[in-house]
DNA sequence: TCGCGGTCGTGATAGCGATCACATACGACC
DNA sequence: GGTCGTATGTGATCGCTATCACGACCGCGA
């Protein structure tokens, strides 16, 4: 196994604030590690504190019911960093976290998070920041789940997925395109409501399917489907 | 209008690690208002970024959708605060809070606020863990709502609201019993459901209905409804 | 080249539970 | 002791969507 470059942790944004030698020093007291893709990094319920940071890869954030059904709960890409709850509150892990992509992760004894935490007040109204900003996305997913339909959950995270298209301006585009059971497991419903969702955007030519990808045609009349009070498009689209 | 305690502020669990001279620094900066019941405190989308801290009372973290349905997502009682999350990241507020009872509170702009988190380390690592205490519960309410009956979602409110019964030991209660209304609303489904529910409790001895009180009287068996993966039970209640 | 596991596209079905509609009961305040 | 607003009990309906069940497709490795 090949080693790591000294200054790895200098790549995450949370560290931005340090000097090359903080980090070299910090980088001391850790430990790294590679995934493949599908390897579990972390088990909810379990005792650890470690907290992870993502130097390259992404990981997916995750939980499973009784049933087996996923229910996804947000994506880490390299710059970031997951398990710091754990470390701060000393409590079980709250989620899984499993490799989506061939990843280099670096770990923190959760003591030396908490030094640093209160070594650098910097960084601890950064980490502070992401807290809210989780709480925020939190609250909007409950009130998402208490008050829209299955079908408007697709639409809007459909209108999260999609980027800007380099390629044709003014387009958008969700490109990879994830599984449908992964949207599904984003927006808390079932791989076929997605795939149907998907079919009956295509038929309106909304949107476009491509291998791998995802044409987002008409960007504003998605927005009008997710947004609207109006119930005469959903009832179009369940027939 | 009378004046207040000089040191009111002390009653805040926050603050339990500062001196009553710096409670007192910190309060002549501070403001303080009574709020009556159902009073509007905060506006969700509204600007402002204020620490609100709980000395008396107690208020409702709340939310409305487009179609007017209420989503409650947590009470504060005296002791508590709220409204940090704008003060930390300077967004607009993520949801209204309403006072439930009478109630005094104090209000603290942010940039003192924020002063305290970077000077009081101690402080800054106890508001880490409210927010992370605050991800936890969303986590598993997301999870419930991904996975969960409408009726399981009420039985789960429902162990979570009762307590030890004072009177007579070994039984639970809930008292004041809120609204079925109120209810519906930390469950996320309607305030009909909420009542068949407990209707068909009450029907199975598990509890008992009395004015403002809710009898908890087979506290296992209810827990065996909410968790069980068996559904047989759930097929009588909804008969 | 031929399986083979993992996706994806749809029907059909059925059940949960939101919604609507009242009838009652309760409580607070004249 | 009325009276009005608010909270409760149900019943009936029906739309959304989870679930089951396949068939088709695609990519990849043997």
């Amino acid at each position: 196994m090949t080693e790591i470059d000294d200054r790895a942790l200098a790549k995450i944004n949370l560290f931005d604030s340090l000097t090359p030698e903080e980090v070299e020093k910090l980088q001391r007291r850790s430990a790294w590690r590679r995934f493949v893709p599908n390897e579990q990094i972390l088990d909810r319920m379990s005792a650890n504190q470690e907290v992870f940071f993502v130097v390259e890869g992404a990981v997916r954030v995750v939980n499973y019911s009784l049933t087996g059904r996923e229910v996804a709960y947000a994506t880490v890409r390299a710059g970031g960093y997951f398990g710091e709850l754990a470390a701060i509150d000393g409590e079980p892990r709250s989620a899984s976290v499993v490799a989506t992509e061939d990843c280099l992760l670096i770990k923190l004894p959760p003591n030396v998070f908490i030094e640093l935490l209160q070594s650098y007040p910097q960084i601890s109204l950064e980490v502070m920041r992401r807290l809210t900003q989780i709480v925020r996305r939190c609250d909007n997913r409950i009130m998402d789940l208490s008050t829209l339909t299955a079908i408007r959950r697709v639409y809007i995270e459909l209108l999260r997925l999609c980027e800007p298209d380099a390629a044709s301006p003014g387009d958008f585009v969700i490109r990879p395109l994830p599984t449908h059971s992964d949207i599904a497991a984003r927006a808390s419903t079932t791989r076929e409501t997605v795939g149907r969702v998907i079919g009956q955007l295509a038929g309106d030519e909304i949107v476009e399917r491509k291998p791998r990808t995802l044409f987002i045609r008409d960007r504003d009349r998605l927005e009008l489907l997710a947004e609207t009070i109006d119930l005469e498009r959903d009832e179009e689209l369940a027939r």
